[in-house]
DNA sequence: CCCGGTGCTGCAAGCGCTTCCAGTCCTGAC
DNA sequence: GTCAGGACTGGAAGCGCTTGCAGCACCGGG
């Protein structure tokens, strides 16, 4: 494994001098430049991380915290995320924390600090105020995705009024039973992405005069089979069944589908459903749903996270210093399908 | 950012000590462990990762290359390693390399050999001699899942011998035109794994005397929606309908079954249909398949890695060098469920 | 009482780079 | 011809740890 100073002798350079040649600096000539290079090459000279993290106290090294890596929207984020840093040179380091609070903790304390990365993404984390600035305190960009993280800079859709206009669409086409299908508050707690659509859904029934009836509000874990086998019990049990579902994501809007196949109920003529997130299946079922692009909130969130370092200044010399927005709401679409429709016509008055 | 010398400072010892109590190594008295420790904590003092690492050349950081991260198989892969590495105090790189042969090809000189890894991991990963070569040489362990790599420890199943018994099972319930979904050759050169079902697929049906019929082998991309599409048509044009069908990967098989609803052909009645690899979703569409528990194989993976890297003896110094087998074969299972029944009666003769 | 161990401890030498600084050479203006 | 200034260059001082080595105290055996 040869290091700079092999490079150095073998170009009858300095390492100084190579360094600086290698590195892409100012202040080297085309000539010694090319020499490093040449000598570089032939002896697959790759400089060490840790020894120019060191020195240069630059990591190029941005962490991704996330709940799961198993979702569609979280996979899609990672994606994006490590898309755009690839592309940058960075290294993107993983820290799938799950559903446990107390990995997180540690996670959060024993290796987002220890000063090995220039930035932290997290995805739908929610932070106590001691964390945030446990973070802030060490003073390097934070992007929160999907979660509020006050003191950071955020990429977030407005999850209550995205719900809210999905659930409106089911009432403006003549739907009074809308069911919501939401996430099960026991299995996680510190999720509360449920919670907000949950929350756009009951104002825009409140504000159309419509009763939110307890049976058609079923919880479910956030995937097709979970939401599925919630769909099932409910239209199997429901005293008065709905004519339309209003799912907060799109796998359990297909979840929802499959379940209503199983009764005979055709989508959209039987029962409508509407979903959120813009998953890949969504086309497949028909569905109607408001898409939202994670994978394009990831790369954003990388993009946002480099120009925190200044990683852009590099194009722009001369130009102003970045400006970063704090919070940055990311653009989503109403994608309407075929799975809603009018609602049947009333079959007994 | 306190260093180490604040905190030797504060504990009345030196730094030589302080770190030797604070990573727990041998001839440090009870009391100078405690000193050390109490001022660490107070001083809210974490080790410098780029600093320890380049004096120790031991970096507590592991690479995973995935060629994916929004497949299901791969996610669960991920998500096994992920959980083993964070139990064992290890950070996570992970590279996303996606379909293109140059960014691997980047990843693995610019990223790889920077030294900065402890170990590679590589999921489903198809490396020429020289690539192989050139991480062998760095002198790292590298395990490979689901991918040959040859000299580089393997976990991994026998595609081609399950993939014959998934066949089989259709054959012994009585099929005898049985189609199967594989892979888009255009789509990943590098992505063996198809070709190799295929393969268990094509010996089975010779095995039997049974016709491959062109028409019934189709190509899509491994997702639900794709398979859909693909099936969809499949089943449209046939000149002659395939009483089953193997898929190989269960989301093609729910793509199938979704299809196969689409022309009011009922699974199993009109069509088995079987799958590979153990989605969760099989459960919800009573899919039989033969499972394989990838997350697992991360958590082995990551285990084995470990263990290469010596991370083990602690636990039974005295012991045996740990022997590491260079090949394992994960266990699988056949669940039977119900997409799979014996063929219609001929309909017209 | 002397001596080899044993158990801790601290000094100091790195780990392999980056970068400050001082120095050299060369240019062009005066 | 002189000199300021720019363009490069190399020496050397770190970056913040780990660890080899030497030193010291203290033990028990001879």
């Amino acid at each position: 494994m040869a290091g700079i100073k092999e490079v150095a002798s073998r170009a009858g350079l300095s390492v100084a001098t190579v360094s600086r040649a290698l590195s892409g600096k100012a202040n080297v000539s085309a000539r010694s430049r090319q020499l490093a290079q040449e000598a570089a090459r032939e002896l697959g000279f790759v400089p060490s991380y840790h020894a120019s993290s060191l020195a240069s106290g630059r990591n190029h090294n941005i962490g991704l915290v996330v709940p799961s890596v198993n979702r569609w929207y979280f996979s899609s984020v990672l994606e994006g995320v490590s898309e755009a840093l690839l592309d940058a040179g960075y290294d993107l380091t993983l820290y799938n924390v799950g559903d446990q609070p107390e990995r997180r903790r540690s996670v959060l304390s024993d290796f987002l600090l220890r000063k090995r990365l220039d930035a932290v993404i997290a995805v739908a984390l929610v932070l106590g105020e001691d964390e945030i600035q446990q973070l802030l305190a060490v003073h390097r960009p934070i992007v929160g995705i999907g979660g509020a993280l006050p003191g950071a800079s955020t990429i977030r859709i407005d999850d209550e009024r995205l719900a809210r206009l999905a659930t409106d669409h089911l009432i403006r086409l003549g739907h009074t039973r809308i069911a919501h299908m939401t996430g099960d508050a026991n299995l996680n707690r510190d999720f509360k992405l449920p919670g907000i659509r949950q929350r756009g859904y009951e104002a825009a029934m409140r504000a159309s005069g419509l009763a939110v009836h307890p049976e058609w509000r079923v919880a479910a874990d956030f995937t097709i089979q979970g939401a599925y086998a919630a769909a099932r019990r409910m239209l199997g049990t429901a005293s008065e069944r709905p004519t339309a579902v209003f799912a907060a994501s799109d796998e359990m809007a297909v979840g929802a589908i499959l379940a209503a196949r199983e009764f005979g109920l055709q989508v959209p003529y039987d029962l409508s459903v509407v979903g959120m997130d813009g998953h890949e299946l969504g086309e497949t079922f028909g569905l109607t749903t408001i898409s939202q692009d994670p994978r394009g909130q990831g790369r954003l969130a990388a993009r946002t996270a480099l120009e925190l370092l200044g990683e852009t200044r590099h194009d722009s010399d001369g130009g102003p210093a970045p400006q970063v927005a704090m919070d940055q709401e990311y653009p989503t679409e109403f994608v309407i399908r075929t799975s809603t429709a009018v609602p049947p016509e009333p079959a007994h008055g």
